[in-house]
DNA sequence: CGAGCGCTTGATTGAGTTCAAAAATCGTGG
DNA sequence: CCACGATTTTTGAACTCAATCAAGCGCTCG
């Protein structure tokens, strides 16, 4: 129940009680594809422990990660959600991984309750992905593959152990060649 | 009031009244600068009329257009406001305009208001925003200044007689001569 | 009417891609 | 726990898209 936690504070055990039947606890293995692209019963998965990314596969068949979600993150598809639209992202497994699997029925539930501090930390969330999502663009559009590595490296520094190179490439929107050569460039 | 409009159906005169002292009516001239990057006393631009542009400006002192805004959409920094962060981006006026400038105390009084309706309205903008972010984060992930610039045309018909070139080569993260000849190769 | 801004066009350059092949690392079954 | 095959990472050469630099044209608006 970490994933309601942080929204709700003062709640009866009948209200938690129904929030509880939309989450479902999961133990996943590395590979697992929780999500394809087009799908259209879209959950949100919040991490206990282990690493999800999210990503699309576009018309040239090339991937592109989106974003990594290590312990206590949620990823999720919730934007394609509130609009009703098939799911845009695949999501999968890169570690294995404790979920809480999220029905979108909650958000219904949720919405029922009335409960202002609920509507203010989905709020929050929003605007951190918001925030997030603007960063990304600014650097896309203005920064160097070196420059969007160096942020990433600061941002991220524990996801880079956990995860190939060749995921980080394609998060950062360069090859892996490309990202290798950088590499050597800043260790020498 | 449109601004507040879409957000709340039924209130009462009196608390009308109090968010009505919120918003501000005006005419602003081409050119105008609403919002300088590090602005604290932050605003939302509702425009009734005309054309606003959000930017950024990074550290090798390049303009990054963020956003336009024409009749009937919203400006604003709400994110970093939210936050309590200073302003990240500039935003300006491409065209005459009529504007509906909302102070930030308004998201206190709405709050206060404890209206759901509100907040769904409200985190339905968040979403769309997100939306778009995403969707760009793509495009410039996976396409070619070309293929932005065709997705841009799709999306956007009605703005590119409206703006200069060089502003919209800046949103798509091309410089404008690489645009014009991108205009040459579609029209031949 | 002139100065400046915006758009175009061309030549040159450079960051990053593509293709290919070798080196290093990982994972799985024996 | 080792060994072998598969996947990742590195390295190099050729190429491509878009940036930069530079020059010329056409408008506008002051």
């Amino acid at each position: 129940m970490e994933f309601i936690h942080p929204f709700i504070k003062e709640l009866e055990p009948s209200q938690l009680e129904e929030l509880r039947q939309s989450i479902l606890y999961k133990k996943v293995k590395k590979g697992t594809v929780l999500q394809l692209q087009g799908d259209i019963n879209i959950k949100s998965y919040f991490v206990k422990k282990g690493l999800l990314r999210s990503y699309t596969i576009d018309e040239k068949g090339k991937e592109h990660v989106f974003m990594f979600a290590p312990e206590g993150w949620i990823i999720s598809d919730m934007e394609s959600h509130s609009k009703g639209l098939p799911a845009q992202l695949y999501i999968d497994v890169l570690e294995d991984s404790e979920l809480e699997i999220v029905e979108k029925t909650i958000l219904e539930k949720l919405t029922k309750l009335k409960n202002t501090e609920y509507f203010d930390k989905h709020n929050s969330l929003l605007i951190n992905r918001i925030i997030v999502l603007q960063k990304r663009v600014i650097l896309l559009m203005s920064a160097t593959a070196k420059e969007r590595y160096e942020d990433f490296l600061s941002t991220y520094p524990n996801i880079i152990q956990r995860v190939p190179q060749k995921l980080i490439a394609s998060y950062l929107g360069i090859t892996p060649e490309a990202l290798s050569k950088i590499r050597g460039q800043l260790t020498k």
